[in-house]
DNA sequence: TGAGACTATTAGGCAAGCCTAACATTCTTG
DNA sequence: CAAGAATGTTAGGCTTGCCTAATAGTCTCA
């Protein structure tokens, strides 16, 4: 009836509990179990505020938690990561696709209608959309039962100088300022890249772009995901 | 950054405030001032509840407010409105023609898209759409500037016997029940009717729609906005 | 091992939004 | 006009979700 009845009918977390989910399962990829300041720097919030968080969604079996060891997800908390990244994900999708939206500008506004988006909503959603397999970014798109499809894909620097492949992911899709660097120089998912040179020193990378010839930084090469450059029959 | 940051800077109320101003908008158009208790019953609230968030409300010139008086939207309060009918209208034109969504089934996620989209999202959408100037439900959509179409209709009331008029409009749209009855008797925006009879004991209507005659009560009746048969040059 | 730097929790407080119970006003109607 | 009904507000309390200041645990390194 009210909003907050409503929420509790979907059989869902508050808005808010869906974003501190969302921001463990994204931290978990990089190191686990998850710190309780990577939480607090990740949405900007105080220590104290993720710390009582962290005691809630344990309360309510999202996360496992113990005082000073750091948080994981569990099975229910990775339930609802994948359903979380499904709709944000579709949303992209369908701003940038069907309302023209860039992808360096498609992730906020995706982060504010994944919370107000049930599951019959973003289902038809899905289908109306052809059920993408990867959202603007190259990132997976979980299936409706929450399964992630296979990634095969690599880091720039396991790549050796003149070998060619294809851009498939981008890396940190909310940093809009390095979407619209790398979008400026062509490198986006699908683009065919050949690597010139990685140099030892500071691990910048210089790439061959659709014929231009670009450098990249270490700390953005380290946000590409490559794959072979044909696509796999 | 956090939710309510990312409220604040789109420059609107909180989803919460939102709501009271749809419902407090909605009623206006029945009588104004609205009474404490409509809104209540309306947003299925307690009057104390909506007695301090009318107070609050005033407090940032949304309404105009005095105590055992009623409350009535300001300006500010007005354009606010319109701008909430406008995502609210559009979400349901996506969701119904898009999606798939019956007319029925499309108020209740519209209600919670619409707080979560920003201007330049409901913008967008108003493009891809095509401007539509109606919801399914044949209720009009303000425009970007907060303009309400000119309405030009009738209720069924007004007309006599064997006169034929074309549906323009439904009210009520988050009766699902109601629309559903009516959706299932041919009884939609832009079906021509004929007004067979108009019992004088209980104002139950009888139509012929589509070759096939249908009784309504006085209530579902009063529902009904209708426009002249042919569509005007 | 022990000091200092991190990291994390506890304590205490605040605003938004909701509630029930109690009280106050206004309307209706004989 | 004087009930009594209807409407509306006040009082007091709750949860969620955020904060700062103070405290406590952990890690690193001389
Ligand atoms: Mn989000
Ligand atoms: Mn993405
Ligand atoms: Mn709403
Ligand atoms: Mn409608």
């Amino acid at each position: 009836m009210t909003q907050a009845n409503t929420r509790a009918t979907r059989g869902r977390g508050s808005p808010t509990e869906e974003h501190y989910v969302e921001a463990i399962g994204a931290l978990e990829e990089l190191a686990t179990p998850v710190g309780t300041a990577a939480i607090a720097q990740s949405l900007g919030l105080s220590m104290p505020s993720v710390s009582e968080m962290l005691a809630r969604l344990s309360n309510n079996g999202l996360v496992s938690y113990a005082p000073y060891s750091g948080a994981s997800l569990t099975d229910k908390g990775k339930r609802l990561f994948a359903s979380l990244v499904r709709r944000h994900r579709l949303w992209e999708v369908f701003l940038n696709r069907c309302l023209g939206f860039g992808w360096e500008e498609v992730y906020p506004p995706a982060c504010e209608l994944e919370h107000a988006t049930s599951d019959a909503v973003i289902e038809k959603m899905a289908e109306f959309l052809g059920h993408p397999g990867t959202c603007p970014h190259g990132a997976p798109i979980p299936s409706a039962d929450g399964k992630w499809p296979e990634k095969r894909s690599r880091g720039l620097s396991e790549m050796q100088d003149g070998h060619t492949a294809r851009i498939v992911r981008v890396l940190r899709e909310d940093d809009a300022d390095c979407l619209q660097f790398l979008a400026d120089r062509g490198i986006v998912p699908g683009a065919s890249i050949r690597v010139l040179d990685i140099a030892e020193f500071d691990g910048t990378v210089t790439l061959g772009v659709e014929g231009a010839t670009r450098a990249i930084g270490r700390d953005v090469a380290s946000r590409l995901r490559v794959g072979p450059d044909q696509a796999p029959a």
